[in-house]
DNA sequence: ATTGAAATTGCAAACGATTGCGGTAAATTT
DNA sequence: AAATTTACCGCAATCGTTTGCAATTTCAAT
């Protein structure tokens, strides 16, 4: 079947195109009745603009890009239901596209983008990503860029991110509030940046407020290096009494040692991570963690998305704070 | 900056339009100086064709769309990065919304695609949509629908499921096969045919197979009531031996009062659930589980989405077999 | 030189919508 | 009744590509 146009309306209303373009969306310049028959038509007709000669007319896509290392994680898909809740209501449609962690998947998907000018794009950086250029060239095209989570470091961009140090530093103070004596603190890869802010700020803030406490600190980069981790520690003899863990990744690996070890929780360890709250809700006692949420993340990012688009360039970097949120487990 | 357009080129290599757009397509027509030349400038210009304009000359889009419950969702995450994976490799991108089992919101999703003119729709049915219209109304528009998970009972569309009934059957199978006397079976909302489906071959298999095992069938629509509903049911003075989830929901329910109740599992209770796999990972042991796979179906799909797109209608259900995944919990 | 075929390239009409500007008829003012 | 305003509506260019067909050039063959 051929699709409805405005010719083909038009036609069967013995009118012009721009009349029945301008009655369609209520142009002052048309007269009642004549708005009245072409919505008729048009209704019964099941006209539906096409959106590409719009875009093509107008320049403006009315879609955004979204770049994640993976659309199947815990965090990004909260981050995106976030995103595209706030795209619809303003109008938008999403057009996602996954990097796999891949720099050249990430070219070629800001490739598409630009290709289909895209309104912005959300992009998170894949782990190794070094080379901006492609970004800038998005900007040359006057496409706004925000990033999330994986930020670049130069501050001409425009970023937003979790208060990284402060959840380090919010673990650190409960745990301190336990009472905690020796201390196994478990962190991702470190080579991202995000490794090393929440290590750092949690390891100064030890030391500063809590010199005597005992800490461990160990990176593994999976959860089941972070299984082997514990298992390893955890047979010493001078046991520890609690556990920090950096990621859900980290805690799933670290939890499974427990569970197999049949180690009480929080009697005999205490356990806090920091998460947006999934996985640390299927144990009991629910596991403590400092919360970062993707979903409040989306949000920002959409904020800061629109006022990019309506008031120019805002070049800043956000964050969400993070909130302790109790579970059981300390 | 404004975008380089054939346009462009051709006025900068005193070139028309039409050969410059069929040098950049190595038409045979074009010679192979001009081609060179061409295809520097392009390059040194950083054209990039403008995807609306071949769209509305083109009347295709190369754009697929997709409709999911929700993203953040362990299956139909796995779905989406299956299909995406797919579609880049075919020169398609992706475009998701979330109908958060919202018949509305389904039913914008659809407006939005229409307009966009997607060349084909992946589609997962609201848990109480029953108009089907809104999708005929995509097929006389010529857009192929492949439905997906839920999907409905008609077989006049194309679909591609989960082998539910035998998912039933083989977690049945090995709940005979530990010699389980008396079994929980939990399923999910009873409103829903996947639920039906596997409950009746659940039970069926169950009653012809092990007749003198004792089953007691229990509808949850949570978490938490699939977390209460089995210790309602422990604190029976004939305790059961053995818990079968439907879903990866259910699942989490029960090891959460598993965990509670510090029952040991195998020894004291066996434990098995369908599932992609993930949450079952979760635990010590590994739950056993039968596989369904979100990222299998995906793919399954796109096969299916290609075959409607190339050869004209394939009206038929397909569904990706089911196998079973040794945890230790049996 | 003439001719015909082969090799190149350009013209112009689409695709479906938007929009500035100009035109006509009716309504209002003098 | 003439002049001016107001209310409607249509013309035509434009967005960036694709593509059938015509036009031009090249060149070997007569």
């Amino acid at each position: 079947m051929t699709n409805t146009t405005l010719k083909l309306l038009a036609q069967q209303l013995q009118l012009s195109i721009s009349t029945v373009s301008r009655a369609l969306k209520d142009h002052p310049d048309i007269s009642t009745a004549t708005k009245a028959k072409v919505h008729a038509l048009a209704n019964s007709l099941d006209y539906e603009p096409n959106a590409y000669a719009i875009q093509l007319r107008t320049q403006s896509s009315k879609i955004f890009g979204v770049i994640v290392p993976a659309i199947a994680n815990l965090f990004y898909d909260s981050f995106i239901a976030a995103i595209e809740e706030e795209s619809r209501k303003n109008g938008y449609a999403l057009m996602i596209l996954q990097s796999s962690n891949n720099t050249e998947n990430e070219l070629n998907n800001l490739k598409i983008f630009r290709q289909n000018r895209v309104s912005g794009v959300f992009a998170c950086l894949s782990a190794h990503t070094q080379n901006l250029e492609v970004y800038e060239k998005m900007s040359e095209r006057d496409i706004p860029v925000v990033f999330f989570d994986i930020v670049p470091k130069e501050n001409k961009y425009t970023k937003v991110r979790m208060a990284d140090e402060r959840c380090a530093v919010i673990a650190a103070e409960n745990i301190i509030q336990r009472g905690a004596k020796r201390v196994l603190a478990l962190f991702g890869d470190p080579a991202l940046s995000i490794s090393q802010k929440r290590k750092l700020a949690f390891q100064q803030f030890m030391e500063k407020y809590a010199p005597k406490t005992h800490c461990t600190y160990v990176h593994t980069n999976s959860s089941i290096e972070a299984e082997d981790a514990f298992k390893k520690h955890f047979n010493k003899t001078q046991k520890f009494d609690t556990v920090f863990a950096m990621t859900d990744e980290i805690l799933i690996g670290v939890m499974k040692s427990i569970q197999a070890l049949n180690i009480k929780v929080p009697e005999e360890m205490g356990v806090i991570s920091i998460s947006n709250g999934f996985i640390p809700s299927l144990y009991h006692p629910n596991i403590s963690y400092v919360e970062t949420s993707g979903y409040e993340l989306g949000k920002l990012a959409f904020v800061q998305m629109l006022a990019n688009i309506k008031g120019g360039k805002t070049l800043s970097e956000l964050t969400v704070d993070a909130r302790f949120v109790e579970g059981g487990s300390m």
